[in-house]
Parts: structure tokens; sequence; C-alpha cells
RNA sequence: GUGGGCGUAGCUCAAUGGUUAGAGCACUGGACUGUGGCUCCAGGGGUUGGGGGUUCGAGUCCCCUCGCUCACCCCA
């Protein structure tokens, strides 16, 4: 074979791809119902919008990125992430003078260099939700409600909603420093990774699945107890609406998240079904983005999904069927070939899926044919239904056969 | 970036270091001249991922390399 597709990229075929569609549908007329537009924002950006914004230390920045430079020599980075993006596109098409708030969805294709394996890709794709000028915690109820609701209607059971406050840029840095001097007693206790953590992103810790640092967890601090009084009024109000939505949640004070823009509220939905890669959805609020991307302060959230991940739960819960052909031809002699090539141009113009056979091969040959593609009738044609004016039908599924009259075509299979 | 597992026909897999690398499925045709599926028969299809080495002899053993996959890391 001489050409190979990249690494940790796939060719999407069917069956596989109506499933696709299927969410896609979905999330169009799912997301319509709670306000949400659909944003086609490009899919590479000037190399600042995601380093700013991710942060520059964050593995997706400093390792990840599909970076490069156009022939003008400026620094171009696949997106890697769909909210940038969005947020830049908000404020590059002043829609902040629209009337918040302004809530938008995305469906598309992100890039990361990383290594693939069970459930993450090179090249995946998101569906992305982000809404703009909404502070009120009831506005994050209602995104975790939509995402509750998304994935019900898409067939998905066994899902977790994990929710957590990481506070505010006031808030913050006082639990980072009680975090760091509580560490900082216990390096001795920490695995070679988390003394990584302990210098890059020491909130990470939390999180690590190691023996000895799960169980420093239960004597660390927790971001709960250091949140100002607007961040945990916030987080207060909002496990309330999620009470009152009915929407199963847990707390997960150690639930970290790998972007810098998150404030306040991040929440997660992971699936046993996975494997390693669990996250099916995630996302969160981000209020100062808009204000660092030099537009007016605005607060925001949003979260994506995965789609690789949640097309694997639906295939592992219901599989894909395949659309099979109405009609296959079956014909011998001239004449017949001419009258059918004549009858499906004209019935596939009435929206039949109808199949011929050129092969001029024996009645049996191309019968089998129809069979194999799964047809639900075979049309046979010869020179007696040429001189009666009918077309004889077999019906595959149970061989029953007869005649109709060409005229009768569309009433026998229920057209219109 | 690190580690494990696996690379033989389109797919799933056999083959103790020893003939010309096989089977099932799939594909094409026939048995069955205008009736599919079932059965039987036949046919096409291979650089055993690639390179080097050991050996009288390598799909099999050794080294390198490439690919796939799972996990770590990280994340959707």
């Amino acid at each position: 074979m001489k050409y190979r597709a990249i690494k940790g990229v796939r060719d999407l075929l069917p069956p596989e791809v109506n499933l696709w569609q299927e969410v896609e549908s979905l999330t169009r007329r799912f997301f319509a119902s709670y306000g949400y537009r659909e944003m086609r924002p490009p899919v590479m950006e000037f190399t600042e919008v995601f380093s700013r914004s991710i942060g520059e230390t964050t593995d997706i920045v400093e390792k990840e990125m599909y970076t490069f430079h156009d022939r003008a020599g400026r620094s171009i980075t696949l997106r890697p992430e769909g909210t940038a993006p969005v947020v830049r596109a908000y404020i590059q098409n002043h829609l902040y003078t629209l009337p918040s708030p302004q809530k938008y969805y995305y469906i598309g294709p992100m890039f990361r260099y990383e290594r693939p394996q069970k459930g993450r890709l090179r090249q995946f794709h998101q569906i992305g939700v982000e809404a703009f000028g909404e502070k009120d915690p009831r506005m994050d109820a209602e995104m975790l409600d939509m995402l509750r609701g998304f994935l019900e209607r898409a067939g998905i059971e066994g899902l977790t909603f994990e929710v957590n406050s990481i506070g505010c840029e006031v808030c913050r840095p006082a639990y980072r420093e009680a975090l760091l001097g509580f560490l900082g007693e216990e390096l001795g206790s920490l695995c070679p990774d988390c003394l990584r953590r302990y210098r890059v992103n020491p909130l990470r810790v939390l999180d690590c699945k190691a023996e000895g640092c799960r169980s420093l967890r239960e004597r660390a601090p927790r971001i709960g107890e250091y949140l100002c009084t607007g961040c945990a009024g916030h987080f207060e109000a909002l496990r309330g609406h999620l009470d009152a939505l009915r929407i199963p949640f847990r707390v997960n004070q150690a639930m970290v998240r790998g972007l810098d823009y998150y404030r306040r509220t991040i929440f997660e939905v992971t699936s046993e079904a996975l494997g390693s890669q669990d996250a099916v959805a995630a996302g969160g609020r981000y209020d100062r983005l808009v204000e660092e991307f030099g537009g007016p302060p605005t607060p925001a959230l949003g979260f994506a999904i995965g789609m690789e991940r949640l097309v694997m739960l639906i295939m592992e819960r219901r599989g894909v069927k395949e659309p099979v052909p109405e009609v296959y031809f079956v014909t011998i002699g001239k004449e017949a070939e001419a009258l059918s090539f004549r009858l499906a141009s004209e019935m596939r113009g009435r929206g039949v899926w109808v199949e011929l056979d050129y092969s001029g091969a024996s009645l049996r040959s191309q019968l089998r044919k129809a069979d194999r593609h799964g047809a639900r009738y075979a049309f046979i044609i010869g020179e007696e239904e040429i001189s009666a004016g009918v077309v004889r039908y077999k019906r595959l599924s149970d061989g029953e056969q007869g005649e109709v009259r060409i005229e009768g075509i569309y009433r026998f299979l229920g057209v219109e």
C-alpha cells in the first residue's frame, strides 16, 4: 500500500456515518429549543488565540498544537478546542451588541498532537456550545439541563455528572497558596508525576490515581472552604437549581480543568463504558475571557461533547442499522434493460432508492446481487412482462412475488 | 514523550526451525438456460509490515525499523 492516513486520524465510513448524521440532526433540533444557533468558525486561527486563552503552560499549548507558519510568516494553529475561536468571533463580529444572552453551538473537527488511544484521536470532533452575557447560576443549570436532555435523547445511560467550583481570580490564588503550603510539607509522599504537577499545576495532584497521593487528598485543604462569598453563593445557588431540575449530580472537589480560562463552575460527564478516556462532555464558566480578548466584560460559559466518544456509546447500546435499496432491477434482454433504465431514473426522481444491474449476467446472478445488496424488492422485467405492460416483483425477505402494472408502481411501493 | 500487546489473503485466524504458507468468511462463476438466501464444486487473491543477521534451511530465533492497539501522561 502506497499511502496511509496520518496517525491518529481516521476515515469515517458508512454505516457509522449514518449515526453521525443522526447525532448532528438531533443536535440542531434539540439545541434550538434552548435558543442556540449555529456558528461555524474557521478550523485555524492565529496561534495567540489559543496560547493566550488556554494557558501558555498547559499541555495543549506546550506540546499538543498543530502550529505552522503560513507563507507570510505568521504563526497559525489548527484549533485544539472550540471556545477560543467562538469568543474571538463573538468580539470580532460585535455580537455583544445583540440582546443577551447570545447562545451558539458548533460542530466540527479539533486537532491535538497526542498519542492516540481508545477515545483519543489527533483529529477528533466536538459539539460545543457557548452562552454569552449571563452570570446568573440558573444559566449554568440551564446548560447542564440541556446537556442532560441531549444525552438522554441520544439514548445513552449510565452517565455520571460531576460539578465543582474552582473559584475566581480572587479566591483561587488563596486556595492555591494553601494547597502549595500543604503539599510542600508532603513532597516525600508524592509520586514522581505529582512532583511535576506540584510545580506546574498543583490542583491536579488531587486528581492523581497513585495510592499515596490519594490518601494525601483526604487531609488536603478543600477548594470549597476557600471560595469567596460571591463564588460560594454562585455554587450554592447552582446546586439548588440542579436539584430543582432533578439533575442528578455529584460535587467533586478534586475535579480540575486543563484550560486556564475557567472560573467558578466546571463540570464533567463521564461514562464507565468508555475506557480510560472516560469524559463524554465537559465545560464550565469563563467569565473573564471575553474581556481578556479585548471585548466588553461579559460573563460566559460553555461545554463540548466528544463526538467519537458519544457515537461509541450509542453504537454499544443499539448498533447501527444499514439503509437498503427499495428496488433492484433484474432484466432479461435489451428491451428490458432500456425500460428499467428509464423507469429507474423516474423513480429516483421521486425519491425511491433504486439500483440497476448493468452486468447483463444471468437472472440468478442478478437476483443474487439484489439479495447481497439487501434490496427490499427485486423488480424483474423480461419479454413476458414487457408485452403485458407489467413488472414482476419479488419481495426478497420472504420470496413472495406477483405482477404490478407499470402505472401502479408508486402505489405498490407506497409512494405518495 | 514513556511502557505493554499485536503485525500471515479483503476480514477473522492456523502453520514443532524442515516440501510449493493453509482454513473459514467474503468475492467471481458453475451445478440450477426466467428466480436470490441453503448445499456442493471450481476459481481469483500473499513481498508472512520493511530491512539486516543466525542457520544447510526462517512466517517461526536475534537486532533495527515502521505500523496498529491499549495504558501512562493529558483530555472531548
